[in-house]
DNA sequence: AATATATGTAGATGATTATCGACATGATGT
DNA sequence: ACATCATGTCGATAATCATCTACATATATT
């Protein structure tokens, strides 16, 4: 996986900069980002931050951190976006875990996640 | 902003959940959203977690986190990136706050931004 | 000053993603 | 059962974004 494309002056510039072989530091570089990636937590950090990386669905989860929980067509009448937009958004935060939705008849209510009101702004 | 495009059945929805009339309830919710994202703070918070919310920016600023300081190129060895691309992401977190950047003659030092480090996974 | 070097910038491109309309599903009430 | 209603799902589309190459800028060295 490491070291699929080369740039042949990133060698020279770490053997200038901390003075080893490239041959040998180059891949230490590209293990340690390996190993990174790879570290128990890294994919769900991610893709938590990610589920919060979107303008709707921060509104929604700060919205939920003060009200405590809200129907889906609160959240729609918020965001002023589709109920199928809304549906999907809501989905991406109940994947990632830091929201979960439970039905009320035909009702669907969004909360946090217990322990992740500290996290959202 | 608010009420650009109106799902007419969003209103009777609500009208049934609330029990108030939709003509008043309606203009609340969307009101409300739009306080939020007015509110102080709320676009710095957005940008600060997109910044974060890519896969080879989270893993600098988790390496950040546990070395203390990084070359550009060193980022560019770990990420496995060309170099445009590092510096494109690393403007992205000093724009956001995430980073702080430093030049010494040719090379180019980034670290993070004092406070924030419990909040990088 | 002239060259080499490390990084920034601009433009193009491909991949990801937010969005909606249309349809499907699941629930309630008649 | 059937109709109504709230939400989920699918496919298409447009916008955003990550990435690269080529070029520009800034710093150091000779």
């Amino acid at each position: 996986m490491a070291a699929a494309k080369v740039d042949v002056t990133l060698g020279r510039r770490l053997e200038r900069l901390t003075g080893e072989d490239a041959d040998c530091c180059l891949p230490e570089y590209a293990a340690l980002g390996d190993t990174m990636l790879r570290s128990k937590g890294f994919d769900e950090a991610l893709r938590r931050i990610k589920s919060l990386a979107d303008e709707h669905r921060l509104l929604a989860v700060s919205l939920l951190k003060r009200r405590g929980e809200l129907c889906a067509c609160e959240i729609q009448a918020v965001t002023g976006l589709s109920h199928a937009t809304v549906s999907h958004h809501m989905g991406i935060l109940v994947e990632s875990g830091v929201v979960e939705g439970r039905r009320r008849g035909k009702w669907m209510y969004y909360r946090l996640t217990k322990g992740v009101e500290s996290t959202i702004p």
